[in-house]
DNA sequence: ATTAAATATACGAATTACGTATAAAAATAT
DNA sequence: ATATTTTTATACGTAATTCGTATATTTAAT
């Protein structure tokens, strides 16, 4: 068992790294910040990672990583809009897509160029891959063609947010019905309709 | 002009503080750095502020104070569902909305109990004169009824974030534009419907 | 020209953050 | 039970931030 990316603290850092970095940046958060959180001692980081930025760069790999592979697998995938919405929502509560600006921004002042080439080059990729799937389902009659695919991509990603909220939570029986909720809701909208209605 | 609220740098400070204290917290965001993004010398800080803790104090009662009075003026006009949830949009863009919880996280433990009393009682308040006016559209057949008046809300809210959006915001001619698709979204979903079709 | 307002710069003091060293405690293996 | 590894608690020195102020200069308004 020497492999250290399945040990328990490792990944309790790494956990509580992405979490925090991806809110607030990385000057904003401390090494100590992490530890307290992850319930780790400061000592045990230091094993780990020889400094912050190390730790913030092993995040970030993964949740590159990580996030193009579901996202790709996701739209390789041969269902229907609603179906690979459904997913789309699903992984991002797992936390491992998007890279947050707000890390960007200030991890990036110091990293090396060749991170951000990676990151930005399979992040558009990605992002493209997406939009031309939206766009044939617009053209296929799913999708009403006034709307524009970039935006439905970005409503997805912040609805996800609210799936963490507890008083939300709270009002349903599962997580999955509220999720279920989101997905009716872009689908139908608000409004009442015949093929849905309770 | 000895009006101290209505100078041009006082408003820049607050505004400034509002958006940086409602992103990341009381205790992660300096004096400087709300001096350097509202173009504000440290000087003129300290000369309108006495320190730090006051101007989150003085944003928050302003945001509060006026939240509520927009929040409840746009409750109290006789208006249709979708023309409120439009305006309520709108006011949530001005930015006076809605109490950051990381704002609250840290700027609390140092604060006036009567603060947070205050805002507690007022908060709710209003949240609930919301839900209530959902529930009587609902009644009404305005929205389907297999919906949950809280959610709505709070997905308006995550919706407000992405108006500043740049890169949606330059495929919309007016960011009314982007207003207008949320909110279509909202009522009728991404579905095609008839009554819209274009 | 006079006055008021805002800035740039630097400063000391206090706090926070970084990364390390040491020794004790807890968990795991033998 | 004993040995070994892993994790922790504590404290430390150093460096960097941050706070709030003091002083001198610049800019803008009257």
């Amino acid at each position: 068992m020497e492999n250290i990316s399945h040990n328990k603290k490792y990944k309790a850092l790494m956990e509580t790294g992405r979490r925090l970095f991806w809110k607030h940046g990385f000057r904003r958060v401390s090494v100590e910040e992490v530890c307290e959180e992850a319930k780790v001692s400061k000592m045990t980081f230091y094993k780990y990672f020889p400094n912050k930025f190390e730790l913030a760069k092993a995040v970030f790999m993964e949740v590159v990583g990580k996030g193009v592979t579901d996202f790709k697998s996701i739209m390789a995938a041969d269902l229907p809009v609603g179906e690979k919405m459904h997913r789309l929502i699903l992984t991002k509560v797992e936390g491992t897509n998007e890279v947050s600006r707000e890390f960007l921004a200030d991890f990036y002042l110091g990293a090396e160029p060749e991170l951000k080439e990676f990151v930005e080059k399979t992040t558009t990729e990605v992002w493209n891959e997406l939009i031309k799937d939206y766009r044939k389902a617009q053209e296929e009659g799913m999708l009403r063609n006034d709307f524009k695919p970039e935006l439905l991509l970005k409503i997805a990603t912040k609805l996800v947010e609210l799936l963490k909220d507890e008083s939300l939570l709270a009002m349903y029986d599962t997580p999955q019905d509220l999720l279920l909720e989101f997905t009716n809701l872009l689908v139908y909208g608000v409004a009442p309709h015949s093929s849905h209605e309770k």
